[in-house]
DNA sequence: GAGCACTGC
């Protein structure tokens, strides 16, 4: 390795500065510009240093692959060393790295992921975080961790990297903590002045009117707007900007593309029109001299489209981007930078606990970071288009991101590393910003929704499941389909169920060029299955990795060239699929094959690449399979269709056919509304194949709020599935508790509800039982709906001592409580009484029954008679989902066994959960 | 009838 440090990196100067600094403090903080050199140059100095040896090494962390990648690769460079050799990189799928890296530069994500394997990182001895100042989850994880980390791991040292302006806040978190003094180095930037113009709407052209002579100049000769042109609205305020720099560059040499701002997609259609319209035929005639080429810039571009902002050009570019160029992207070149100032902002609603996409003011770090844009090249302008005030009284900082996502994930990982086991731990924990109480214990209720955690005595710990749950690196929704198919005992299932969910963690292939919607729209649908989008989503599977192979990449670039789908995706869509399968293997899972459905679509079937002949296999996983595995995913996101009739009174001004045809599209969009959990309403969203024709039931894969509350992918369920799943979220009412004497029972109509949702409406119920599931399976099993039962209980006496009440009582509390007495022990023995086989003599005979019994049924209560004793606790809180029972029969010695179960109504809990009461009495006459 | 950007054992 040869040291050297390129004296025109600003960091270079401060070397001498950053070696005191690490080798006097545990922790350090560098803060600089871009430009100043210090991702690169630190970790040398830290090599020279000689950290990085001894058997441990340098982590230096970066936010995305690319840059990760990227850093490894100069650093090996300037270093003269082969990469993968005393300089490497892990990213997912990619580890370029021996037992000779000293350097090992990785994404954030892989370095929490080692936390897991390694709670004391003991494999590193120096830790750098870079770009901190972007305080994504990650970062804000790592850095809450070390917090607690370092005090145990004395020779640990942490150099952290961010802009200037958060540098003090680190400083004073960890000096706080730690209780030493943690030194701040500041590095100076190496780029260009950027002078910053405010224009809010409604203003005279500030750039124009520092120039002399400029004030009157047409925007366009050939569009005829003078700049005076008060703009009402950010699109014509963005032309005019852009009109005022196009001017100013005329006027200038060097570099002169401009970088625009926008919020999303339809904001960039916006600015994009109204530039056309101001630059008129300078934008669409790229052979003038005086042309400018318009450009978006946004993640969901095909890469061939991004790419073109990427390529060497002649004329004057503008660019539209949507966040993508704040961070992610560099698009070379520029010089200006337009800023309307507004950003859609991911933020977790704590009511609805749903995901919302809103769109803000950016923050003053955010506004510097865009304005920054423009000063790499040379001297910079940016215009932001609303006031100097407005920038003052806008928010220092965007909040980190900790503070604006569902958090269960992240509680998962604590638990699983065993920093966390109550809601306070979690609050408490070293985090820059800790999340507030109602966050974390979302975050738990999170947990609890996919039952992956058990509370007891207010500590709250990992089941087997939450275990598993957290090594399977993906979304926990996600990886909660996983497990749930792992249980299902269809074959392929589980494979089937890889492919969605591996689908759903990355961005969708299916590409949709802006001048070829409709063409790329009729050749994707040719997988679309009406009643799901995960069936679709596996269609498309099947046609590109037919035999669940990958073709060769040449094979794949082919395909995907000419169906609208990216190649780059699809295969990463294939790597994850195989990570995936190959973990759950390991995790001693059958994974199987994910065969089609049924045979290939006719439609895939003529396509060319179709794989032929698989009509002859046989279904190799069912497809409600694979949807109730997804489902124990996706219980929060179930929703119920609310048709409610358009009224007359909405087309009162319409005649004719336009009445006739708003009638159509207002019937039409009334159908899709659904009713969603805890009260909300959403509908699915139009690229879904689903949304043709809406079903009554629906789970979707993320529900996402934006000018409404969108379900992005769908399928259709049957809400039945959700009862089991659910287990004790299910809240169940009853309803009209009366005595039948056709049925010879007591009898109440029962709803269960699943975040307010009758996910089972108006069953009946016998004998009041307190767990309708069981009944209605019943009333279905045996045949009894119709209602044979003989009248042989002794409800006679019991009805007829609370008729009265039960007529009276008015709120559905008092009934519930009624009826649920009325299910008294003796009711239940008969009736089991009655079914059990005259074979059985003994305990052990009755177990063994039972068990055949539970191999049919399996959410009965484990009945094992070894563990008769431990039944006889006098109190067992036992959740409505499981199955308490009564049961007598005779013993070897000729004595009557029995194991009695009943319920107990017990109005002072505080859930709507039973409290059972389990005497056991092996009876003796 | 239409959604910001990242990432993982």
């Amino acid at each position: 390795m040869k040291f050297t440090y390129p004296s025109e990196l600003p960091v270079s100067a401060s070397r001498g500065e950053i070696e005191q600094a690490v080798r006097s403090s545990q922790v350090v903080i560098v803060s600089g510009q871009t430009g100043s050199g210090k991702t690169t140059q630190i970790p040398k100095i830290l090599l020279q240093m000689g950290r990085g040896s001894h058997g441990h090494q340098i982590v230096h962390t970066q936010p995305r692959r690319i840059a990760a990648r990227t850093v490894a690769d100069r650093i090996a460079a300037e270093l003269n060393v082969q990469l993968g050799e005393e300089v490497g990189y892990q990213v997912r799928f990619d580890d370029k790295s021996s037992p000779a890296t000293r350097l090992r530069v990785v994404t954030d994500g892989i370095l929490l992921a080692q936390i897991q394997r390694d709670p004391r990182l003991s494999a590193y001895d120096t830790i750098v975080i870079d770009e901190a100042h972007e305080r994504s989850l990650n970062i804000d994880f790592l850095l809450g961790y070390l917090t607690a980390l370092l005090p145990k791991r004395r020779d640990l040292k942490l150099i952290i990297t961010s802009a200037t302006i958060d540098s003090v806040k680190f400083q004073e978190h960890f000096a706080k903590a730690l209780h030493t003094k943690v030194p701040v180095i500041e590095v100076s930037g190496r780029t260009y002045p950027v002078q910053t113009i405010y224009e809010p709407l409604g203003s005279p052209p500030a750039l124009m009117n520092s120039v002399p002579g400029f004030a009157s100049v047409q925007l366009d000769p050939d569009s005829g707007d003078p700049l005076e042109t008060a703009q009402a609205d950010l699109p014509t305020a963005v032309a005019r900007a852009c009109a005022e720099l196009v001017i100013h560059s005329s006027h200038s040499s060097g570099p002169r593309d401009i970088l625009v701002f926008a919020a999303g997609e339809h904001d960039i259609h916006e600015y994009e029109a109204a530039l056309r319209h101001h630059f008129g035929p300078r934008a669409e005639d790229m052979r003038r001299a005086d042309a400018i080429e318009i450009l978006s810039l946004y993640a969901r571009l095909s890469a061939k489209e991004q790419h073109r902002a990427f390529q060497a050009h002649s004329h004057q570019r503008i660019i539209i981007a949507t966040n993508v160029a704040e961070t992610s992207l560099t698009v070379p070149g520029i010089r200006y930078v337009v800023d309307p100032g507004l950003a859609r902002i991911s933020r977790y609603s704590k009511s609805a606990k749903v995901q919302r996409l809103p769109i803000e003011p950016i923050s003053q770090a955010s506004a510097d970071q865009r304005a920054g844009r423009c000063g790499r090249v040379a001297d910079g302008i940016a215009i932001r288009l609303y006031s100097h005030d407005d920038y003052e009284t806008r928010p220092r900082f965007t909040e980190p991101e900790i503070l604006r996502t569902s958090l269960g994930s992240v509680v998962l990982h604590m638990l699983s590393v065993g920093v966390a086991r109550t809601a306070q731990d979690v609050t408490e924990f070293g985090f820059i910003d800790p999340p507030d109480m109602k966050a974390v214990s979302d975050g738990f209720n999170e947990l609890t929704e996919l039952g992956a955690i058990d509370r007891k005595h207010g500590e709250i710990r990992l089941n087997p499941l939450g275990r598993k749950l957290s090594r399977i690196p993906i979304d926990i929704r996600l990886g909660r389909m996983i497990l749930q198919a792992a249980q299902t005992s269809t074959p392929n299932t589980l494979a089937a169920v890889i492919v969605v969910v591996a689908f759903l963690s990355l961005q969708d292939p299916r590409e949709r060029p802006e001048d070829k919607h409709d063409e790329a729209d009729r050749l994707h649908a040719r997988f679309e299955d009406p009643a799901s989008d995960f069936v679709s989503v596996l269609n498309l599977w099947h046609y590109c990795f037919p035999e669940g192979k990958s073709p060769s990449s040449s094979a794949l670039r082919k395909l995907a060239k000419g169906e609208y789908l990216s190649f780059l995706r699809l295969r990463q869509w294939h790597d994850l699929y195989r990570q995936l399968s190959q973990m759950c293997q390991q995790m001693k899972m059958k994974v199987g094959e994910p065969l089609p459905a049924s045979g290939p679509n006719p439609e895939i079937a003529s396509l060319p690449l179709a794989q032929q002949g698989r009509g002859s296999l046989a279904c190799s996983w069912d497809s409600d399979g694979l949807h109730r595995a997804m489902l124990a995913g996706l219980l929060s996101n179930i929703g119920m269709q609310v048709i409610t009739d358009p009224k007359a009174s909405q087309f009162a001004g319409l005649k004719g056919p336009a009445r006739a045809k708003a009638i159509k599209r207002a019937q039409k969009r009334s159908r899709n509304d659904y009713r969603g959990a805890r009260g909300t309403h959403f509908a699915i969203f139009p690229g879904s194949a689903v949304v043709k024709s809406p079903p009554s039931w629906i789970m979707s894969a993320g529900l996402v709020e934006t000018s409404r509350l969108w379900a992005r992918y769908c399928a259709t369920i049957d809400p039945v599935w959700a009862e089991n799943l659910a287990g004790d979220l299910c809240r169940v009412t009853y309803a009209e508790p009366h005595w039948s004497a056709s049925k010879g029972a007591a009898v109440a109509s029962s709803t269960v509800l699943l975040y307010g949702l009758p996910i089972v409406a108006n069953k009946p119920v016998l004998w009041g039982s307190i767990n309708p599931a069981e009944a209605r399976d019943f009333l279905i099993r045996q045949g009894l709906v119709e209602g044979d039962i003989r009248q042989r209980f002794s409800y006679d006496s019991f009805i007829e001592d609370n008729r009265s009440i039960l007529q009276e009582a008015s709120d559905e509390a008092s009934k519930t409580r009624l009826v649920s007495q009325a299910a008294t022990e003796e009711d239940l023995f008969d009736f089991y009484n009655d079914r059990l086989p005259a074979t059985i003599t003994s305990l052990a005979a009755l177990a063994k029954w039972w068990k055949g019994e539970r191999a049919q049924r399996p959410d009965f209560l484990t009945f094992d008679p070894a563990q008769v004793d431990r039944l006889q606790e006098r109190e067992h809180s036992v959740k409505p989902g499981d199955y308490p029972d009564h049961w007598q029969t005779q013993g070897t010695d000729g004595r009557p066994l029995s194991l009695r179960l009943s319920y107990v109504y017990d109005p002072q809990a505080k859930d709507d959960g039973v409290t059972v009461h389990i005497p056991y009495l092996p009876w003796a006459s």
